[in-house]
DNA sequence: TTGACATATGTCATCGTTGACATCGGCTGT
DNA sequence: ACAGCCGATGTCAACGATGACATATGTCAA
């Protein structure tokens, strides 16, 4: 910047006021610090001006427990339109759903002084460290997942309610041993609350809740061999509800490879290839991209200095009724 | 940092030393330092550490076209892995594949001063621009398509002969009419290459090129339409080659709508759901993670001091067999 | 005993930028 | 014609951290 300064003949307070439109500069100076700018191809520092007391970065840190899920993709995406449309940057980090990792993510944000923090909480995750920076003011949302330990604003989709629906519709098409298939771990605020919903729906048709009929798997591959679990029971499941993307399209593989097309399956989380399926996925969608807007938006109100308390936002989900839901209940 | 040195009644220099473990300091004041640091929930400010002439920020950028594709999540996710392992933090924007998003993406990572540049180019991004830099010695690393006017290093799939042996194997299982279902813009590089690779293929073949077999569409559903405009030819092809993820997608979706389950199907790049699709998807896997995982590799070795001229680093593709490359060729 | 050296700590300046305040002409209104 | 003001620019300090160099105390060999 005093390199700009000495090319044009003014001090660095000037380049600075052209480069912030801040204060009265003449219109011939402007233009040729402007010049000088182009000229030497300076770019200013944003760390530098960012040690001034309380300044804070322009940019947003977001922290997604797994960058290859597309689901926490759709989210980030979301969030970045959103942030974009401001000015503001988006840093994205995975956690890698590790507690230790999410940490060190966030003390690396912080660290940077970023404006705000968004974060999808791993598993195991404990955010009562994060009370003092609450305290003295800076923006968190959670997003997905509501924090461990902490009172924060926090974005999450229907969970309970959606899956309560998808069962209800199994159920509704004659079905009354009911299989599910979750997340790992158990504790996963997502698993407890579809797990939750779908025995909302037992409850509300009178059927009871049989603990041998969860299974779990943490990826695509244990989720196909926890559904072949179910399947291999004495008094086996007619119908599957999958608690999440991966766990559906684990069911999906294995009702494939069991070569059994006969037992019914609904989806939470939809899958692009739902309709191309056999039978085609009938699936409870969330709206990713809508968790990831409205958790900006929340953070952009906040950063606008809404300092009104908490807020919990619930994005509905959707029932899309494609065919796999829809099969009649038949024993083997 | 003040702060944490009068609670202990040194200076700001000995706790300095203390936290970067630089110097000769007293077990007993370090001890009382760390004690301090932790009770007042003191932080280091990266953003002053990095005012310091030449300093470097323990970043590096990461600029994808689309957050919410799952190829590119997986790309970061492979970058992240190995650079986390480093101690360096990955920041990643997504340049929506507009060359104005990027430019301005690559400038706040500049002027945030990482220590490193990996880029996916947009498909019509020019980076001449960044010549300076890394003549000023700023790894720059491009990823999955190389850089436009720099030479530069760069990680790439093997397009051209993946998409030659997933075509030739279409034409060893009887096929000569084979349309192409590829990406938007058609001057993308992945999309050049992978339509040289069909080329190619033909040629060895000895069978024609006909233009009229080569149809576009840059997401699932243009895909889809893409898809049946070809079926709807007065000569259609009996088997289809589709250039990415969203092109297979597409073309599956398309061609289970138009109930047409006798048209062969080869598409770049796997999907999780291929096994379970009717016929299962033959598919040439990319495998992102090493991508990205080598363009990491590439970047830390600069930074270790590499100063060897721009690499071109390929990753081999593999062609898995499962049902629909295999059919054989039906004529309406 | 002394000087050479190591250890432990402090002092000062600096990085690039911007707030707070100062300066210096010229213009306006009376 | 002069006070008062505004526009344009400059001066200075400060942000938080760390390199370069200085100082103070202790240790040991000659």
């Amino acid at each position: 910047m005093t390199d700009v300064a000495r090319e044009v003949g003014v001090t660095a307070k000037t380049v600075s006021r052209v480069l912030n439109d801040d204060g009265p500069v003449a219109a011939e100076t402007r233009r040729r610090v402007m010049e000088a700018v182009r000229r030497l191809g300076y770019q200013p520092n944003l760390m530098a001006r960012n040690t001034r007391v309380g300044a804070r970065d322009a940019a947003i840190g977001l922290v997604v427990p797994e960058l290859g899920n597309p689901f926490f993709g759709t989210v980030a995406g979301g969030v970045e339109g959103a942030v974009r449309a401001r000015g503001l940057t988006l840093i994205v980090g995975s956690s890698d759903e590790t507690a230790g990792h999410e940490q060190a993510l966030i003390a690396t944000f912080l660290a940077r002084r970023v404006s705000a923090l968004m974060v999808v909480p791993a598993a195991d995750g404990d955010h009562r460290h994060l009370r003092a920076e609450r305290v003295a003011g800076l923006p968190i949302v959670f997003l997905d997942r509501p924090a461990a330990g902490l009172t924060a604003d926090c974005v999450v989709s229907a969970n309970r309610e959606g899956a309560r629906a998808g069962v209800a519709h199994l159920i509704a098409h004659g079905h009354r041993r009911i299989g599910f298939v979750g997340d790992l771990p158990a504790a996963l605020y997502t698993r407890r609350e579809r797990l939750q919903g779908y025995r909302d729906a037992l409850d509300a048709a009178g059927l009871p809740f049989d603990r041998a009929l969860v299974e779990t798997g943490h990826d695509l591959e244990a989720a196909a061999r926890a559904t072949l679990r179910l399947l291999a029971l004495p008094d086996p499941p007619t119908a599957l509800f999958a608690g999440n993307n991966l766990a559906s399209m684990g069911a999906v593989v294995a009702l494939t490879r069991a070569g059994r097309k006969d037992v019914a399956l609904v989806g939470f989380d939809d899958l692009p290839l739902a309709e191309a399926l056999d039978p085609p996925l009938t699936a409870v969608a969330q709206d990713p991209a809508a968790v990831g807007a409205a958790a900006a938006g929340l953070v952009l109100a906040r950063l606008d200095g809404d300092r009104s308390r908490a807020r919990r936002v619930t994005v509905p989900t959707r029932l899309i009724v494609r065919g796999s839901g829809e099969l009649p209940p038949r024993t083997i």
